[in-house]
DNA sequence: TCAAAAGTGTTAGGCATACACCCATGT
DNA sequence: ACATGGGTGTATGCCTAACACTTTTGA
């Protein structure tokens, strides 16, 4: 049997002279944010075969006539999946062989980025070839054997991940607004992490590494004591 | 323009009836040793175009109708081009884009494994398209801006991983002979890092983890006080 | 007796935790 | 007044670097 591609096609032009057949690459994206006092993890119920009706990571494929990079097509993806940006990506992992994805392919090949969003965009619209989108506790959804594929061993991966960036002070930003205070800093990092912070060594360990900066003037007032405002220093990139 | 390729192809069989091209898939290897006191990584000078006659890491095509996963592609290829087994696989990161490899493809993905091979295997046989096989040292590599593509920063990158590992006495095994005296270990681990480590701390830090055990009875003898013999005690995986 | 490497003990400092305490505001 | 969260200081412990010291062999 023989199918016909168009020249984009991903032929390798070896010194032999051979040509070889290319993965189907896919780009998964396992976002994060934080609601209910915790880590959660956006899922989608898979609207087709295989495992259809199974939660999944959210991805898609790889479109090479459209995408100028990796990240470049994690963006596209986004938009048209969960018509949303997706900041703060980050690259976990790639895997594949073949038996991933019987059903559609010989050879699956996917890679795995992280985002992260604030906790102002957590309504989301289910877009193109997705059923339903929900937010999942991300340990409870790392410990379910009853996602698709290995998606359970890949957020598992990305919560680490996500965890140790927390532990070293290098703050995922995308849970956080442009100011904030101390306080909601640090309930944010408690919340990643799922335990207690020591407020006074977390405030020394931020003072030590001039991760944050103080916005003279502006303080945020509630039902107590003002609390001075800041913002992070160092401008993380995306 | 079209081309034919066989039904192995990675046509994506999407919803919407259209077929995608996928990217043109390598693997390349950033194979690790030490020799005359550093870190040495191995180049191969490139034998076609593109950048042809400049050193880059070996690679090769992922081969989906021989391979059975990203990892025993990386093997295939290191026995191809290498013809050595390449222990202590680790995955570094993917990177994809046009114009990586324009002259032979739209679109090149390369997926970058690290190996480590200890002091016994340095003498390798250049293989299939591999013009001349040669150690550099990894540092120089690393900041070298005639390197083909952007393996410069792929080697930065593999240098960082593979030193956190021996900060972390996640001791990369590959480097290490089946038993060794602690002052082998020592200097292996220096000769990694590229600075000197503590005698007495770093086997403190040894004894706390108990990541190595004395094989009773076993003494290394030479100029000198004998010293005991080790061996890893958590047998590493690979 | 000396060189060289093995092997051990002691001290000091960095950094994080635990916890106590004061401060400023709205109710 | 007092509850609430902001903000700061101190004591303690863990880990590591630095370095001095002893031990055991071959030459």
């Amino acid at each position: 049997m023989q199918l016909t591609v168009n020249a984009m096609s991903t032929v390798s032009t070896s010194k032999t002279g051979r040509r070889h057949p290319m993965p189907f690459t896919r780009l998964e994206i396992a976002v994060f944010a934080l609601a209910e006092g915790q880590l959660q993890v956006l899922l989608a119920r898979r609207a087709e075969a295989p495992d259809a009706g199974k939660w999944a990571l959210p991805g898609g494929v790889l479109r090479i006539d459209l995408d100028e990079s990796l990240e470049a097509g994690v963006r596209r993806i986004a938009h048209e999946r969960l018509g949303t940006e997706v900041p703060y990506l980050r690259q976990l992992i790639a895997v594949g062989g073949p038996r991933r994805d019987p059903t559609r392919t010989p050879w699956a090949l996917s890679i795995v980025y992280r985002a992260l969003l604030g906790s102002g965009d957590l309504r989301l619209a289910a877009g193109k070839r997705v059923e339903e989108l929900a937010w999942h506790p991300a340990e409870t959804a790392a410990a379910d054997r009853s996602l698709a594929f290995d998606h359970g061993a890949l957020i598992a991966r990305a919560i680490d991940a996500t965890r140790a960036e927390v532990r070293d002070l290098d703050l995922p930003a995308g849970f956080l607004p442009e100011s904030f205070t101390l306080g909601e800093l640090q309930t944010m990092c408690e919340q990643t992490l799922g335990q207690h912070i020591d407020k006074s060594s977390f405030r020394r360990r931020l003072a030590d590494r001039e991760i944050v900066e103080p916005v003279v003037g502006e303080m945020r007032t509630g039902a107590n004591r003002p609390a001075q405002i800041y913002r992070l220093r160092r401008s993380a990139p995306n």
